[in-house]
DNA sequence: CTAAAGTTTGAAAGCGCTTTCAGACCGCGC
DNA sequence: GCGCGGTCTGAAAGCGCTTTCAAACTTTAG
C-alpha cells in the first residue's frame, strides 16, 4: 500500500464506496493509451483516431470517470467556473437574476460561484480577490459599487459582464436597463389617469438606478407641463421600511398627493402599509406604482401596478454574454425594453 | 522568457497589473527559505523558528501573496470550501438561510458554493456530484429530497449537515425545526380567538414540513375537542398561487370557515388575495395565519400573523455545525423553538 | 523512389502547493 | 568525546491534469 495521504475519510471502514476516485491516468491505462490522449479527447484539443477515442470513451463510461476541476484549473488555467457578485443573496430582486445565471451556466457546464458584496465597495473588492484566487474564468457583477475605472482594469485581466452600467471596454460587457424610460412610463401612466400631484419615493442617492428613475419621473412631468415639486420627492433606501417612512413623512408634512410612485416594489409595499395606517386606501384614495415587478407584487394587496424588469431573463442574458466573452466572441445581448404591468393599485384620479 | 502558457489575458498590454500572480515559491525565495517552510507557516503544521517566520510574514505582506486554493486542494486534499445545496436560489425563505451560511463561513475563511436542486432528487444528486468533483470539504443540504439512506452513505464520505430532518449518523448532523409545535401554536392561537372552523392550506404532500404542520393543526384541534374536518384542509404547493386557488376552492365548495391557516406565508399571501377577491376582509371577516415569517410578511396588508422561523439563525447554525464537523468535533447547535408572531391578520371571532 | 509535409501519439515537464523523508544542528548524559 | 533523542529545515515526490516537444508513421509531391 503506497502512502495515501489524502483524507479520504475512511480508508478501511466503508468498503463499497459508491464513488471511488478515478483519475485520468486510470482511464488512460484502462484504455491502453497515454494520459495525454485522454486529455485531448476530453478537451477536443487535437484529433485522435476514432479507434482510440472509442476505447477511451468506453473506459470513461465504465470507470465513471469525472475530471477533477481543481487539477484542470491548476494545469490548464481554466476552471470552468465563473464568479457572480451579487449584493445580497436573499434579495427578492436579484434572486431571479441569480437563478437565470445559474440555469444558463449549468447548461454550458460552467459552475457559478455566488458571493455577495453587501452593497459595499470594500467587501466587493474582497470578493473579487477571493474569486480571482479561486481562478474563476470570468466575473459577472450585478450592479456593483465599483468605479468604472476599477471595472476597466479588472476587465483587462479576465472577462467581465456587469449590469446596471453603460460602459465600453475590452473584455467587458455592460448591460443596462432603461430606468429612465421605465420611470417615465410609470409616471406617464399616472398622469394619464389624471393624477397631478404624484409623490416619488426615491432609492439610495448613490444608486444610479434610483436617479435614473427619478429622471424619468421628471421627464414625464415635464412632458405634461407640470412643475416639478421637490417636496413630493422623498428619500428612500430601496427597502420596505423606507417606503413606509416616506409616506409617513409625506403625511406629516401635510403634503397633498393623489398618487405615489416608488422607485422599487419593496418601497411600494412599505408605502401601501403606511397609507393604510393613515386610513388611505389604495387605489381609491391614492394610486400606487412600483418598479421591478417582483414575484410577490402580483400577490400583494392590492396587486401592484409596476414596471416590469425581466430579471430572470437579465440573468440569462448576462450569463450568455459571459459565455460569448469566454469563447472570445463579442456578446450581442440586448436588454428588453421596460414594460408597464398594470394591476389594481392604480386608478383614475377621482376629484375629491 | 520562459514559456508562459497560462492565458493571463494580456502578456504585454497591461503593464501595471494591480495583482501579479505571486506564488508560494516566490515568497520562499524572497524570504530566503524553502517552499516547505512557507507552507508550514501558512498552515501552522510544524514549528518554525521565529526568525524565519518573521522573514516569511514580511515577504508575504510585501508581495501580497494569496495562496491558490486549487493548488492547495490538489495537494492537500482540503479546499476550504463547502457546498451548499438549496432548492431555489431565489426562494424568499431559503434566501435568509443562505445569507446566514455565507456570513458564518466567510468569517471562518471558508467559501461557500451554492447550487440549487430545484426540489428534484435527480438534480440534487447531480449537484452533489458536481460539488464532490470540486472537492468541497463538506456539504450543507437545506431540506433536500434525498433519502435518509443516501444521506447516510454520503456522510460516510464527507461531513454533511442537513436541515429539516431528524437523523443520526456518523459524520452527519441534522437540524430540525419543530414544525408540529409551530402548527399547533398557530392553530391554538386561532382557537383561543374563538375560531372553530379553521381551514388549513397544506404544502406539497411529499414535503415533511407540510405534513408536520398539519399534524400540529390536528393536535391543536384535538386539544380543543374539535372534530377534524377533512373538507377544511386544502392541498397547496407552497407558493402564492396555490394559496389563492385553495381559497377559491374553499369558497366554491361553500365551505364555512372563519379562519385560514396556511402552511407557509407565501400561500397565506395568495389566500389573502383570494379572500379579497371574494369581498372577504382580513381580519374582519376571516383571520389569516401564515408560517415562516418571511421578511415581507411584516409589510403585507394586513401585516401577517405567523410562526416565526429563525431562518438566518438557522443558516448560521448549520454553518457553525459544519465547521465543528470539519474540526472533528461534535456540533451542539440547538434549534430555537417556534415562536408566534402576532400581527394584524388575526382577530377574535365575531359571531355573524 | 526519396524528400518534404502532415498526422497521431506518448514522454515528460510543469501548474502551486503539501508532505514525507532524511539530513543538519543542538544540547544531553555517560 | 561519543552517541542519543529533539528540533528545525530543505529536497523531492507527488496531487490530477494540460501542453509542449519530438518521435513515429503516413501522405503527398517532385
Amino acid at each position: 500500500m503506497k502512502k495515501n495521504n489524502r483524507s479520504r475519510t475512511s480508508s478501511k471502514a466503508a468498503s463499497a464506496q459508491p464513488t471511488e476516485i478515478v483519475t485520468l491516468g486510470m482511464v488512460a491505462q484502462a484504455a491502453g493509451v497515454s494520459p495525454a490522449t485522454v486529455s485531448r479527447i476530453l478537451n477536443g484539443s487535437a484529433t485522435v483516431s476514432a479507434e482510440k477515442r472509442k476505447a477511451v470513451d468506453a473506459a470513461i463510461a465504465q470507470l465513471g470517470f469525472v475530471p477533477n476541476p481543481m487539477a484542470r484549473g491548476l494545469a490548464g488555467g481554466r476552471t470552468l467556473s465563473v464568479g457572480v457578485i451579487t449584493q445580497s443573496l436573499d434579495s427578492p430582486f436579484y434572486g431571479g437574476a441569480l437563478r437565470g445565471i445559474e440555469d444558463e451556466f449549468d447548461q454550458a457546464d460552467y459552475s457559478s460561484l455566488f458571493v455577495s458584496g453587501h452593497w459595499n465597495a470594500a467587501e466587493e473588492a474582497r470578493c473579487i480577490d477571493m474569486l480571482r484566487s479561486r481562478r474563476v474564468d470570468g466575473l459577472v457583477i450585478l450592479s456593483g459599487r465599483l468605479s468604472d475605472q476599477a471595472l476597466r482594469a479588472l476587465a483587462r485581466q479576465l472577462p467581465v459582464v456587469v449590469t446596471g452600467r453603460t460602459l465600453k471596454a475590452p473584455g467587458l460587457f455592460a448591460m443596462d436597463f432603461d430606468n429612465v424610460e421605465g420611470g417615465r412610463l410609470a409616471t406617464q401612466h399616472l398622469l394619464e389617469l389624471g393624477h397631478r400631484r404624484i409623490a416619488f419615493i426615491s432609492g439610495e442617492s448613490h444608486h444610479p438606478d434610483a436617479n435614473q428613475r427619478l429622471r424619468g419621473y421628471r421627464a414625464a412631468l415635464e412632458g405634461a407641463s407640470i412643475a416639478f415639486n421637490p417636496a413630493l420627492v422623498l428619500p428612500g433606501l430601496f427597502h420596505e421600511e423606507s417606503g413606509l417612512l416616506a409616506v409617513q413623512r409625506l403625511i406629516e408634512n401635510r403634503e397633498r398627493f393623489s398618487a405615489v410612485f416608488a422607485a422599487n416594489d419593496q418601497m411600494a409595499f412599505g408605502a401601501a402599509l403606511g397609507l393604510s395606517r393613515h386610513g388611505l386606501r389604495v387605489p381609491d384614495d391614492v394610486s400606487l406604482m412600483g418598479f421591478d415587478d417582483l414575484a410577490s407584487s402580483m400577490y400583494c394587496l392590492p396587486p401592484l401596478s409596476t414596471v416590469h424588469q425581466p430579471v430572470y431573463e437579465l440573468g440569462r442574458l448576462a450569463a450568455t454574454a459571459m459565455l460569448a466573452l469566454l469563447r472570445g466572441e463579442a456578446p450581442d445581448a440586448v436588454m428588453p425594453a421596460p414594460k408597464l404591468v398594470l394591476r389594481d393599485s392604480t386608478q383614475a384620479f377621482a376629484k375629491l
